[in-house]
DNA sequence: CCAGAAAACCGCACTCAGTGCAGATTGGCA
DNA sequence: TGCCAATCTGCACTGAGTGCGGTTTTCTGG
């Protein structure tokens, strides 16, 4: 049984409609150039209406961003007994990337592709990161109070997530489509290695 | 000789009255309830010309960023010869952290508490970092060409300032005023010994 | 099957940020 | 002094986002 009442059904088709449709328009016209009246009309919805399933057109860029928060939490919560928080937020970054087609996907590339060009879309995508890191910190915190204060667990959820997308956006820099799986994975493991060096109990971490 | 012409003396202090006249309204009236033509009334200007000063409302909050930026890439170029990349990243925070008066002084102090509480400014000011985080990488880079490449460069520099500013956005977490210098001292301690302790050769660093 | 309640839809009018344009002012400079 | 360029400013406009109020649709209990 899930929620399948016929108003919710309609509801997340209509929060479907909406994503797709200022997909195709954001690729065909551009992100600036099409109006939120525009991506509305599209979805067959009222213009008043659209702000009851987003609050602002960058948010149609980030739809399922809580989600992907959660399953980081969740992978938190489940810690083995023997790893440290080191190992756990590793295992959550993999986590978040394995269930969520971040670099391939249309919507995903046309994302990294307006994050790197409409600043407000940036903006946007910062802020939501920076919540997501937040929430994390508390969590860590929480599951290692013996080994993390509040601050510690922020400066090394800090660390961690700043040396990835660090990484990633030197590597992912200018160029636009042509991002081979093999670099990303590099790049990750120089992140990871730069950051996690004095944290990992196991210097070698296979895959 | 510095830029002493008429004209630029005229639009520097304008400038400086447009930064004054908003933080005084945005500490009286709030930010969201003061409009950008208040601010332009208040420092004698029309409404139209304040775009020639700023180019957003958030922008008044950050007037100086670009003279902070250039004071962290200067650290970098004047590297000793026996420092490593840490060592100067190092250097540059503090540097940066000197010739700012980035925790006291009303304006700093009103930033700060917009950051916490106004989504816009906080995406500006993130904007902000991640673009002079980049020059940073760049200029990183360029210094020790035979110990980071580019990716490695943008790993340390964003475990470095991820790692402050996660630990700061921790400490400075909720409370309003009371900002104690020597917790911050001590803040600062802590996310540089999680970040760099594999990169620093000097394990002990005063002050 | 049928109220009535709740939630969603949607038009209307409004505020405000930000832009383009064109004309008036003013400072720089010969 | 007089010309050029930068600056200032009003006007008109677009587009995001909000509050309000009335209408439609869905849910729930009888």
């Amino acid at each position: 049984m899930r929620t399948v009442s016929l108003r919710d059904r309609k509801r997340t088709r209509t929060r479907q409609a909406l994503v797709d449709a200022a997909t195709d328009l954001f690729e065909s016209r551009g992100y600036d150039q099409t109006t939120i009246a525009e991506i509305a009309a599209a979805a067959e919805i009222g213009t008043r209406t659209f702000f009851s399933y987003f609050a602002s057109k960058e948010d149609l860029l980030f739809p399922e961003a809580d989600v992907r928060v959660q399953a980081g939490l969740d992978a938190i919560a489940a810690r083995g007994p023997e790893e440290g928080p080191a190992e756990v937020l590793l295992r959550a970054l993999r986590q978040i990337g394995e269930d969520s087609d971040d670099l391939s996907g249309r919507l995903a590339a046309l994302r990294l592709r307006l994050i790197r060009t409409v600043p407000a879309v940036r903006g946007r995508g910062l802020q939501l990161q920076q919540d997501a890191q937040r929430q994390i910190v508390r969590h860590l915190a929480a599951a290692f109070p013996d080994q993390l204060d509040e601050v510690g667990a922020g400066a090394l959820t800090g660390a961690f997530v700043g040396a990835v997308t660090g990484a990633l956006q030197v590597l992912l820099g200018d160029s636009d489509d042509p991002i081979e799986p093999a670099a990303v994975q590099q790049a990750l493991e120089v992140a990871v290695a730069v950051a996690l060096t004095p944290w990992l109990r196991h210097p070698d971490h296979q895959q």
